[in-house]
DNA sequence: ATGAGTGCAAAGTGTTTGCAACTAT
DNA sequence: ATAGTTGCAAACACTTTGCACTCAT
């Protein structure tokens, strides 16, 4: 199994963007810069918070709005990704080939927990072929207790 | 198999919140009603647009804060029980035993399907004996496409 | 009578939009 | 040059909170 450098992953989403056809601006590079470096999923603030720490004034500077904005298109090049929490803000992560995965939140500590990306496949195949539904297993966590808030 | 009329579901609802030793009031009797009277998935300003339309002027007056409080109440006395979507506001309905669903979410049409109860039970199985974690599959919508919003 | 429930105004998140200024191509 | 990006202010959708008043018990 190969893991990546947060380097690596950041190239090859830059990578990515200029496929698309996608301009590189400061705050893309930047954001990606973020998401690649982290491991977690970050919301829109976690990511704004970051930026505010960074050397660069410049970047430092970056507003909220272009953090949604940037987000957005980077979605839509499906150079990252976002998941929905049943409560709070959306959290994003690259979409790194190889490291797909579902996602458990915890309603007791809020903990996300990643899962298998195969968990769903039989309960997809049978929504797929009993209801013509087709899901889409990453797009939303799953919630739950994990074992540490589990009660009783 | 036994189907309950919306009177019927209304009163055991009553009922219930009498047992729990709630308090019964105009509002929420009114709210039990329309959410006994609706079978789908009302958001919490469905279900106040539909009592601003109640022939009882008090009833047609009740208050986007008193509609939250009271779904809150209720959902604590375990009569009612809502789901998040992912985009948009939760989305409420009566904990009717015996009609137990899981929630699918169109991201095409936005339509709200019903699906078996069981459909996540292998897996509930799986994440608890792998990694402890208790699956609680009713309270998030699972997102996917139609069949008729289905791409190609 | 007393504590729970309600209305109102206001604030709190998380996110989007309109517009003018800017910058990557 | 020009279309895509950004910052700012403002609005938006959904939900919560503080306080005084009212009502179910």
């Amino acid at each position: 199994m190969k893991s990546s450098s947060a380097q690596e992953r950041s190239d090859a989403a830059m990578a990515r963007l200029r496929e698309r056809g996608q301009r590189v601006t400061t705050a893309r590079r930047a954001l990606i810069d973020v998401l690649a470096r982290s491991d977690a999923h970050l919301s829109a603030d976690d990511i704004a918070d970051r930026l505010a720490e960074h050397d660069s004034p410049d970047i430092a500077a970056t507003h909220r709005t272009t953090v949604y904005r940037t987000l957005d298109s980077l979605v839509r090049a499906e150079i990252i990704a976002h998941v929905h929490l049943p409560h709070g803000a959306a959290t994003y992560h690259l979409v790194d080939t190889g490291r797909a995965h579902l996602h458990l939140l915890c309603r007791g500590c809020g903990e996300i927990i990643d899962a298998a990306p195969d968990l769903l496949d039989d309960v997809r195949a049978r929504l797929e072929s009993s209801a013509g539904f087709r899901l889409d297993p990453e797009h939303v966590a799953l919630t739950g207790w994990c074992r540490a808030c589990a009660p009783d």
